[in-house]
DNA sequence: GGCGCATTTGATAGCGCAACCGTTAGCGCT
DNA sequence: AGCGCTAACGGTTGCGCTATCAAATGCGCC
């Protein structure tokens, strides 16, 4: 372990003041170029690693932005983090990661912990949460993004898609493609709010044609090839006349076209089959699902550019809504 | 935005000092139950945050853990972090992530970030660093502990498989299945340097029984089940022959395996496919793929564990190497 | 040479909080 | 009552760095 450096002892070696190495370190202006090199060379010498934490303390700036997302396990909200490094990649920021496992009392500690360091903004997956994180991020002293979903009621700025509107738009297309025996299968994530509003979309739009599903599967848990397999497999065998099934994501779509292919189900033939995201994971398959795009990636960016107008002015909240693309792929 | 409160103005609302309030807010003794109720209550109302800034120069503790890892896209990593996640759910650390994108210079940049919050430890994927990055760990006044390889020079504690021995292993179990037109696919990521030792001693076994690789495709870019049909594809039609592929991840081999799906290739009687990794992905498939499970969520207990052990103390350099555990699956 | 201006450097004063003691209050005991 | 002891609280100081402004230096030009 380190000598514990301090930016003093640069200093001295360089023969400056700490103030000129400060500066020299920062990269600021005010510095000639050959006290910037010689101390530059030094601290790389001796290892210098500056102590953000003083320095964030003395000139009350974080170069960090906080983003609070559910989980990290499906590739959702990686992509939303990829759009928001994309965005800030040319800029001096850095995104910090927070993962709730989809549980409003952990997002609460995640929150407090990530404006504990007085980040320049926040990005949070989602519009629900308890009354303490509400307060919390309306309190904050930094521009905040919720992101995802635009279902509800925002703190501050917010971009996303309607998921009640996805869920429509998926049941009318699966109307008009004639099917009526429909059945749906999903993952009983109490906080899974999009989830619950993309079903809540989908069974309206049905009811408003006079069409009720007419079976529906949930599991407690994670989502999964697995799980979309094993769960496909009860319905069929309790329901086997469903002609097409909506699933709460694309993981579990695909889960589905594999015990269809397993059991020699032709799809969209026998069943029909559409799921929700437009994960990568679609692309490469033998036949093309049929799913909707909420454009994550482009939601990163966006939230990351709010963040930068709005981290030194204040302006007023703004709420982007994007528009969910459908596409029908091969299996409606 | 907030109105910037500071433990002084917490204090003075619940009529103690600063310290006292300082105390209860960190539910340290020494404050009597009535005091802290008293002073928490007051934050929570009044919406206060403390400054963790302030706090951790103060104390010289900081409670965070850094992890730097390639890439959250697959979810190789994400597993790893669960693993780190769940040893220190019980403590009072907490894992901040940061990505290199498989880019050698710019995790010397996100090293030197993670260090410069002087973290109580940092988790490193990986034993291949620059100079500077490996000069910075070297110095850390943290535990530093690199994991998922074993196969290299430590600069400090490390925890992971050897994957030039996973690669050996399945050369070997595909030769005594009888293969011996046997290729391979993967990407070409210049520093994925896990996947490079697989290929080596998977080369090398193949090489001490007589066998050499018939053919190879590489491809620049991220893996994906569309790049791993892709590329089989290609391979296939160059080099019809071919009995046996091994992949370098499990969404290769997944992608090849859709690719027979399509084309009516039965696996294994026509082409046997293996890759790596074991994802879940892997589960659900009507057909289960050969792979090797490199025990990541394992690595990331063991690395946790490694730093809570290590966080006052400063024992000597420990490295832990586990076994690869090869499934045949039905795929060879 | 001396003046004015721009550039570079340095001394001082905190940033907001917690460590470190010192102080006070509370209580049981002789 | 007086003593000792512990629990609870508070004042002072400083963590390592940067903002701010003052000082010094260099430099061009009349």
């Amino acid at each position: 372990m380190g000598k514990k450096l301090l930016l003093k002892d640069i200093a001295k070696l360089a023969g400056v003041s700490e103030m000129t190495a400060s500066r020299a370190m920062r990269g600021a202006q005010d510095v000639s170029a050959a006290t910037r090199l010689k101390v530059e060379q030094i601290a790389r010498d001796v290892g210098y690693v500056p102590n953000r934490i003083a320095g964030a303390l003395a000139s009350k700036t974080v170069n960090l932005v906080g983003v609070v997302v559910p989980s990290l396990n499906s590739s959702v909200f990686p992509e939303v983090l990829s759009g928001i490094s994309s965005t800030l990649k040319t800029t001096a920021l850095k995104p910090v990661i927070g993962v709730t496992g989809y549980d409003l009392l952990e997002e609460e500690e995640v929150i407090r912990e990530m404006l504990s360091w007085r980040p320049t903004g926040v990005v949070v997956a989602g519009l629900e949460h308890n009354e303490a994180a509400r307060k919390m991020l309306a309190n904050a002293d930094c521009p905040v993004v919720e992101v995802m979903d635009v279902d509800g009621d925002p703190v501050k700025h917010c971009v996303g898609i309607s998921h009640l509107e996805a869920g429509r738009e998926m049941a009318q297309t699966i109307l008009k493609s004639g099917y009526r025996k429909i059945g749906f299968v999903g993952t009983k994530m109490p906080q899974d709010f999009r989830a619950e509003k993309r079903f809540k979309g989908f069974v309206e739009a049905l009811g408003e044609t006079g069409v009720s599903l007419i079976d529906q599967e949930l599991y407690s848990g994670v989502s999964s090839i697995e799980t979309g397999n094993m769960l496909t497999e009860m319905l069929l065998k309790r329901t086997p006349e469903l002609e097409c099934i909506y699933f709460s994501s694309d993981v579990l779509s695909v889960g589905a076209y594999m015990h269809c292919l397993s059991k020699g189900i032709s799809v969209p033939d026998d069943l029909a089959l559409a799921g929700f995201n437009n994960l990568e994971l679609l692309r490469g398959l033998p036949l093309k699902l049929a799913t909707t795009d909420a454009h994550r990636y482009m939601i990163g960016q966006k939230a990351a550019e709010i963040i930068l107008a709005n981290q030194d002015t204040n302006s007023l909240a703004q709420v982007m809504t994007l528009q969910p693309q459908l596409t029908t792929g091969q299996s409606l």
